[in-house]
RNA sequence: GGCUCCAUCGUCUAAUGGUUAGGACACGGGCUUUUCAAGCCUGUAACGGGGGUUCGACUCCCCCUGGAGUCACCA
């Protein structure tokens, strides 16, 4: 049984390394049928953003991905936790990580350490000077049991450390395949801080065991404390989940991203103008693809084809124009229904105007993001003043121009309104006309598109006059002409 | 610095011993066309280096180089 989860620690943003890894197990647990747990982990009083929790659930709201066990949101608002292994907050599980550092303790695979901060930062500047690796030097491990138990009822504060044993610790990761340590390499790391609170490493390692988690899925960041993680499963005498480590998400400058090289939080995204069907095809397929020659994958495409041992070990540096393409393509596969609910929070104008929602239909294939639409519908709502010449089409001149918009005024004045209910009726309408009348598509066209969209450069004249109507599209018909004079 | 991971076009990637090294983004050219997009066709562009193994290496092994990650009472 597949059981996958995805334990953030409230901080603020989603990270899009997270939303990359939280896919995956999303992938790997729909396409067994298993399931995908979310955890807060929240062991770090000090970093606790307040709101987190409930901005993390609606950016994974937002883009679909609903875990199957963990807090929920609900419809007002509260937050509720859905799934028999909880509670899913860390910070409401101290008593079972200290039931489990005691048990460890007692077994003499742990032990009490009383060293102060400044202590330890010495020793490590110490180390460092040496060029030793920075590791724990055991003071306290020489401590015997009523010496302990004597300094603690002083009222002396201790955090419990692991004793690492000697030897060395492999693993076989899904992605990388093995990889070993040599356990000298491994601190004697702290699992119980003094505040009573686990460090990861415990906190995760108990509750992946405890919520019956099959597998691990993590940034690569993580490999280099993995044995940590496998000892302690050793210590407790359970089988280790399985282990895959995914490539980073790379800066442009090759480095793990952070917020100088690039946008790290999908909620930028959201904000940046991109749907939620281009951001997860493009994520989904970043260190991952399914096929040779194909880019453009639904997310039960991605569920039924994810592979993890087929999943890349080298880290991805994010390609944004290739995002920009990919977001073109869902913004083109909308409806005209489906685009006006999309530009909502993103268009000033009115929404639920038929004329907005077909000007965002025909610029639709102009733009690369949400964010663009305001610009470019802007010459629909109101025409910008522009220079009479560029009504005129470059092999006529002025009088050309006046004359054919003008006999195309007079076609547009006496069509039926219904012409006006599709691009493929004015099309046919207009060409025919033109070629009835003996006209050129150049000389007609390029003036009555310029006198519509008052730009050189814009979508055809027969989306122009579908987008403003036939009152509004005589209107600049006639002010057209009555500029060229 | 120690340890660990990684290495195919500029970028994302396919290839699991035998291919003219494929696709996509971007870029260039062309077609279409009233303009700009879109669309279609097309071009430039890659196996980091050196040794092995093999009849044969992008594929397997070793070394080098380069890049990255990590070395907290943070996750």
């Amino acid at each position: 049984m597949v059981r996958t989860r995805l334990a953030p620690s409230p901080t603020g943003k989603v990270h899009i390394g997270n939303f990359r890894t939280a896919l995956f197990d999303y992938f790997l647990a729909r396409q067994s049928g298993g399931q995908f747990l979310l955890r807060i982990e929240d062991t770090d009083q000090e970093r606790l953003v307040p709101g987190a929790i409930e901005y993390l659930l609606r950016m994974f709201k937002a883009l679909g991905i609903t875990p199957d066990e963990g807090p929920v949101l609900q419809e007002d608002g509260t937050i509720t936790e859905v799934g028999s292994c909880g509670p899913y907050y860390q910070s409401a599980r101290l008593d079972i990580y200290k039931q489990h550092a005691k048990e460890l303790v007692e077994k003499g695979l742990a032990y009490p350490c009383f060293c102060t901060v400044e202590r330890l930062d010495e020793m490590r500047k110490a180390q460092t000077a040496l060029k030793q690796t920075t590791k724990y030097d055991r003071k306290c491990l020489s401590l015997t049991k009523t010496e302990a138990e004597e300094r603690m009822m002083g009222g002396e504060g201790c955090v419990i450390r692991i004793k690492v044993p000697e030897g060395s610790t492999t693993f076989c990761d899904a992605i990388r395949g093995d990889i070993t340590f040599d356990n000298s390499e491994v601190d004697d790391c702290i699992i119980l801080k003094s505040d009573g609170f686990p460090t990861y490493y415990l906190a995760a390692t108990v509750d992946d065991q405890l919520m019956s988690i099959s597998h691990v899925l993590r940034g690569e960041e993580w490999i280099s404390s993995t044995p940590k993680s496998l000892l302690l499963c050793k210590m407790f005498g359970w089988k280790a989940p399985i282990f895959a480590h995914v490539p980073l998400l790379l800066g442009s400058d090759k480095k793990k991203l952070s917020k100088r090289t690039g946008d790290t939080a999908v909620e930028e995204y959201f904000n940046h103008g991109y749907l939620k069907e281009a951001l997860i095809n493009f994520v989904g397929t970043l260190g991952f693809n399914p096929s040779a020659d194909q880019e453009i994958f639904t997310i039960e495409e991605l569920i039924e084809k994810f592979d993890l041992s087929k999943v890349n070990s080298a880290g991805a540096i994010l390609n944004m124009e290739k995002l920009d393409w990919m977001n073109r393509h869902y913004l083109m596969a909308l409806s005209i229904e489906q685009l006006a609910e999309r530009a909502q929070g993103f268009v000033s104008a009115d929404l639920t105007n038929i004329l907005v929602q077909r000007a965002l239909f025909v610029e639709r294939s102009r733009v690369s993001r949400l964010t663009d639409f305001d610009v470019a519908i802007a010459p629909y709502l109101a025409l910008l003043p522009y220079d009479a010449s560029i009504l005129v089409w470059k092999k006529a001149d002025a009088a050309d121009a006046s004359a054919h918009l003008q006999r195309i005024l007079t076609l547009l004045t006496d069509i039926d309104e219904n012409i006006f209910g599709t691009v493929d009726l004015l099309e046919a309408a207009i060409k025919e006309y033109i070629t009835r009348e003996g006209m050129q598509n150049g000389n007609t066209l390029w003036p009555l598109r310029v006198a519509l969209s008052g730009q050189e450069k814009s979508a055809t004249p027969f989306e122009v006059l579908w987008v403003l109507g036939k009152e509004e599209s005589l209107r600049r018909i006639e002010h057209a002409i009555a500029v060229l004079q």
